[in-house]
Order: C-alpha cells, then sequence, then structure tokens
DNA sequence: CGCGTTGACAGGTACGTTTCTGCATGATCA
DNA sequence: TGATCATGCAGAAACGTACCTGTCAACGCG
C-alpha cells in the first residue's frame, strides 16, 4: 500500500487517520490509491497496537445452555437493539457473550468493556473482567459485594408498591403474584416487596413461583393461581408471557377481566394492546436502560470522566389499559360522579 | 510471563497450546505460573498473527436508524439466540452489526466472516465483504446476482400455496392477504405465492399493505382489510403481530373467529397458543436456521471441505389451532362423517 | 567411536499498525 | 549570512503472539 502510493508506511497511518503534518494534496493522493486498492487497515494490527479493539461484550444470563430465555424475548431484543445503536453511534460494536461461555471464547477476543444483563451474586466472569481491569457495566444492581464500574436499574419495589396501590384502587381485595423461582435480583425484589406490601395493609399472600425460563410452566402456575380455594380478584405477573397465559387460565375458570379479575403483567410487548380485553403492563423501559448502560461503559473506556451518574435508576411506565381498570360494580346502582369516590 | 516461569517464549506458547515437543512436567509448570499470574494470551496479537480472530459478524437489517425492527423480534431473538449458540460452540462468538452502519465500525473489527439476514438486491456490504475473501452466508436466499458463500432460507412460495389450501380446505371462499411494502425476498416470493395461487383458483386478489416496520401502521392495515366491501372470510399475515391486529379488528367488526373469519400468521411468537381463539401460525423455524447458517459459514472460514449443501431449504412448519379450523357451519344440518367431503 | 536421531528448549522473524524521533529542505528573521 | 523554525516526510521501535529454525545434550546403533 505505501509502496504503491509511493509513500512511506508512516504517511500512509498520518494520511488515513488525519494526524501528523502532510498537505492536502499528499493527504488526497494517499486516501484515493487507498480507496482504489480497497485497502482497510488491518482492524487486529491496530488493536494490537492501540490496546482498544471497539468491541464491547453483552454478556446474557444463560439458563440450561441456551444464552437467553422465552422470557426476556421483548425485554433483551429491545435492550440490545438501543444498545446496539447507542455503541454504534460511538464507533463501538456488541459482541454477544453467554456468561456461561467456554473460558476460550472470552480470552479469544479483545474486548475494552463488558455489559452484563442481571449479573449474579458472585459472578465469575464479571470478577475475571475487574481483575484485567476491563470496565464492566451491569442493567441491574449487582447483587452482594460485585465490583462493577456502574450499574443502570429500575426501582423495582417501588414500581410493584405503584401497581398493588393501582389494584388496590381499582377495587381489588386479594391482589395475587405470579412470580419465578430463580434468585435474580428482579425476582427477589419484586417478590419482596409484594409481600411487604401485604403485610402493610393486612392481606394474605397469595402467590405461585416457577421456573420462569420454562413458558409451559408460566401457564401451569397461572392455571393454578386461580384454581385456588382463595383465589385472588386481581393478579400482578412478572414475566412476560404471564399476561396471556392469565388470560387464557381466566377464561377457562369463566372469570371476566377485568370484571371478576383485575390484570397487570411486567412486559415489553405490544401485543397487550390488542388482546381482549388489553392489557396493563409494566414497562421497564429496556431502551432507555440499553442507551444508558452503553454510555457509561463507553465513558469509563474513554476515561472521560463521565459528568452522568455511576449508579442510574430508570423509571418504569405503567401502560394502563382495561384489564386493571373495573368498570362500575354491575350490582350497585352506578352512583353520582365523584372525582373522589374510593 | 516467559520470565516468572523461568522459560522463554517459545515454550509458553507451546505449552499453552498444546503443540511443541515439551514434558509434561514443563507443561504444567508453564500453566500453573499462568494461572497464578492471571496471565491470558492477548487476542489481539493472536488475532495479528494467525489472521483468525474468532468472530462473526451478525448483520441485521435496518429500517430506519434502528438496528432491527418491531416485526422481526420473536424472529431475530430467535434465529441470534440458534446463531449465538451454534457459534459458541465451535469456538466464535457473535457480532451484531448493523447492515447500513458506519463504514469505520465494520473496517475496525476484524471478522472471520459475515452472516447476513435477509439482503438486499445490491447489498454494498455484502460486496464489500466477498471482495475482501471473506465467506459470507446469509438467512434467506440471496436476491439479484449478490455472490454468497452460502445461504439457508424456506421455501416461502410453498409455505404460502400450503396455507391458502389449508384455509380453502377449511370452507374460505375469499382469503386475504396481510402484506408488506417492503420489497425483501420474503415479502415478494409470499405477496407473488398469493397473486398466482388466486389466479389459478380464480380469486379476485384482496390484500393490504403497509410498512411492517411500523407497528401502528399494522393494525390500520388490518382494519382496512376488514372493512372493505369485500371483505375476506380469512386472512394470512405475513407479519408477527398481524394476528392480534386482525383478531382485534375482528372484534370490532362483530367478526367471530373462526366462524366468520379464518386467520392464520406467520409468527415464531407463542403468544398465539393463548389467544382467544388461539391462531394458527407459520413458523419459520428460526433456530433451525440461524444454527445451519452458522454451521455453513463456520465450515467455509476453517476451509473445511462441507459436506453440507451450500443451499439449504428448511421447512416451515404450520401450527394449526383453532383460528383456522371451522366448525361445522351453523345453517347446515351436520353431515354424516365423510373422509372426503370438500 | 562416530553418526544419525530424538528430545527439550531458545532465538529470531513476521504479522500490520501507531507513534516517536530524526532528517532534510526551504522560509524567516536578526 | 548564519541561526532559527516550521514543514514534509522517512526510519524504526514497539505491541504480543505463532511458528520456523536452530542448538545442544543424550542416546542408540553399527
Amino acid at each position: 500500500m505505501a509502496a504503491a502510493a509511493g509513500v512511506s508506511i508512516t504517511t500512509v497511518s498520518d494520511a488515513l487517520n488525519g494526524k501528523g503534518r502532510l498537505p492536502d494534496a499528499t493527504r488526497r493522493h494517499v486516501r484515493e490509491v487507498a480507496d482504489r486498492l480497497g485497502y482497510r487497515p488491518s482492524a487486529a494490527a491496530r488493536t494490537l497496537r492501540t490496546g482498544k479493539s471497539g468491541l464491547i461484550g453483552l454478556t446474557v444470563t444463560t439458563y440450561g445452555d441456551e444464552p437467553f430465555t422465552f422470557t426476556e424475548f421483548a425485554y433483551f431484543a429491545e435492550m440490545a437493539r438501543a444498545a446496539t445503536s447507542a455503541a454504534l453511534a460511538r464507533g463501538y460494536a456488541l459482541v454477544i457473550l453467554p456468561a456461561t461461555s467456554r473460558h476460550d471464547v472470552w480470552s479469544n477476543v479483545a474486548l475494552d468493556g463488558t455489559v452484563v444483563i442481571d449479573p449474579s451474586d458472585q459472578d465469575p466472569v464479571v470478577s475475571e473482567l475487574v481483575r484485567q481491569g476491563l470496565p464492566v457495566v451491569s442493567d441491574g444492581r449487582p447483587a452482594g459485594s460485585l465490583p462493577v464500574t456502574a450499574w443502570v436499574d429500575n426501582d423495582h419495589e417501588a414500581a410493584v408498591l405503584d401497581i398493588l396501590d393501582h389494584l388496590a384502587a381499582a377495587g381489588a381485595r386479594r391482589i395475587g403474584l405470579l412470580t419465578g423461582t430463580t434468585t435474580d435480583t428482579y425476582t427477589h425484589l419484586s417478590t419482596t416487596a409484594y409481600l411487604h406490601w401485604c403485610e402493610r395493609v393486612g392481606q394474605d399472600p397469595v402467590y405461585e413461583a416457577y421456573p420462569a425460563h420454562d413458558p409451559c410452566a408460566g401457564a401451569v402456575a397461572a392455571d393454578r393461581l386461580l384454581a385456588r380455594p382463595d383465589r385472588p380478584d386481581a393478579v400482578y405477573g412478572l414475566f412476560d408471557p404471564n399476561g396471556t397465559d392469565l388470560l387464557a387460565a381466566a377464561r377457562r375458570y369463566g372469570l371476566r377481566v377485568p370484571d371478576d379479575l383485575l390484570l397487570v403483567c411486567c412486559s415489553e410487548s405490544t401485543v397487550y394492546a390488542s388482546t381482549e380485553p388489553p392489557v396493563t403492563t409494566l414497562s421497564l423501559k429496556p431502551r432507555r436502560i440499553g442507551t444508558a448502560v452503553v454510555q457509561l461503559l463507553i465513558d469509563a473506556i474513554e476515561g472521560a470522566e463521565s459528568e452522568r451518574p455511576l449508579e442510574q435508576v430508570i423509571p418504569t411506565e405503567l401502560i394502563v389499559r382495561t384489564s386493571s381498570q373495573r368498570r362500575a360494580p354491575r350490582t350497585t346502582v352506578s352512583a353520582p360522579r365523584s372525582s373522589e369516590g374510593k
């Protein structure tokens, strides 16, 4: 390449990178020759020399041997999409790396930093990365004393309390929960928030837990919840498919939604806008999280003293639809309009 | 590292890579010291030296500036998941690279090969990659004369014809289509197959097209289709959300599914198992496609004379549910059982 | 005893950049 | 006119690995 342009290697490098002291004529000439030859500087050599690869790991938790689960489809897809966009805009690319992947794959790719989704308590991958001096930013606050560089999360407790209040305000007397058996932070925080709320308002907890990675188990658990003798008159489901599963279960038991059963589930899916009835959902705003996580990580990589806070809480959004808005009870004569009526 | 173990660089390399002629004692010693020091060979240096990075690009088509669209969520997520697993199992990792991404990002990452999802006619990225001598395998047969190394696809025409026959057998007299305005191969092949079928059986085509990347437009198009004077009594929707949108539209017009309207849509989503009624879906088997694509690509990368065919057609699967199975018509006395009845 | 052979390593080079340093050349200025 | 200085480039040293090519000892064999 240098020979083809009749200049030295240095000049080529400087011309292509806009450095050095070169007259515009030389710069143009080199670039032209490079274009004509289809010359691309070697990414590997550049990485070796500069120590920067422009690659960011995106680590997803695995259940079994699959990288990510049905439960998280919509969330993961949106989050990954936003993260990809944000990274790209700053010249980085994302590498998908399952947390439990073989060690050789991890050490075979030169990463500038890593995004970790929902890291477990003593995640060995995270510790290893941090030990190597790589910045690690997590989606979901780190459990235990995991030494991440920064994290972004929702306020799951507040979100759950909000939903329970919302359901109670809509007339729910006994609110049930569909939760998971896994030990991740999201499930844990949400469940304890539910239990605290029950304690506070003096309601017996009514919940069913199932392995969230198994879509069939979800349908069964939804059914079980509505088959209980102490059947709830409102349910919050922590996972994406719970909404359709609960709707189906309600139909099986002849329960009308929202008349006999109020429903909310946590989901990023748009299908709940056109189910019968449309279901109220809690959005965790994966796009904002994905963007924020990547920004924090790249700030850390580039050593820019980030003016962003290193621990960010993204607000959730409750999208209220028919399933959690009870019509005026049929057994009651419709009361005169009152904006204060409880 | 070499110094710490008291041996030469060569010996370290040989010991860690299982090459050379070293006694087990030396090999163990070197590995032990490496472990103790937390030493990891530099991926960048290895890539530079060997010319192999262990990275595979995963190129997704973009609409607007977002890497992938709502329409393809479930398909993309499943396909990417399978591809990630397959790549990982052979020691490779996936890099997400939007097709329209900035050129500098593409040339900043050392790829061994690339998977392209639904490449457009004269995709400049693909041409560039091929020119560089990199293997490219596409999900979806290449349009035009795109010189991909190999491809994997479904037989979309056959799938559509199958569905139309299925609907006709269920009693449909006028079958409508919900299709897209984009020019990708999937939309094109499916639509022409529909038109051919209509011509063959002598039915006037009844279809609405909308920009598939816009979820709102889908709902509107579904509504439009059922509002037409020549309203179809059966509809096939090419895109994932069409099922729920059509169900909602049918409810608005007081049409019962499947009694007044038969419904099928192409989707990988499990929600259609528990909608009211459950909707018949066509699965394109993204997991099989993702796996096959990665296998072909890695075979090409490693120069293994693949015993796999370079053009693979993955069979689709029609998951028949209530929405496309008409009960015995109410206006007719139920006929004696006859397995030949048309 | 000499010679080939094999085992066990060390040396050195190349991979393709980036970047520091150096060296001309011509212009500017005292 | 000589000293200073900016300009325009070339040389060369890394970066850390893989692998080819030695070298040196020990050993078996005729």
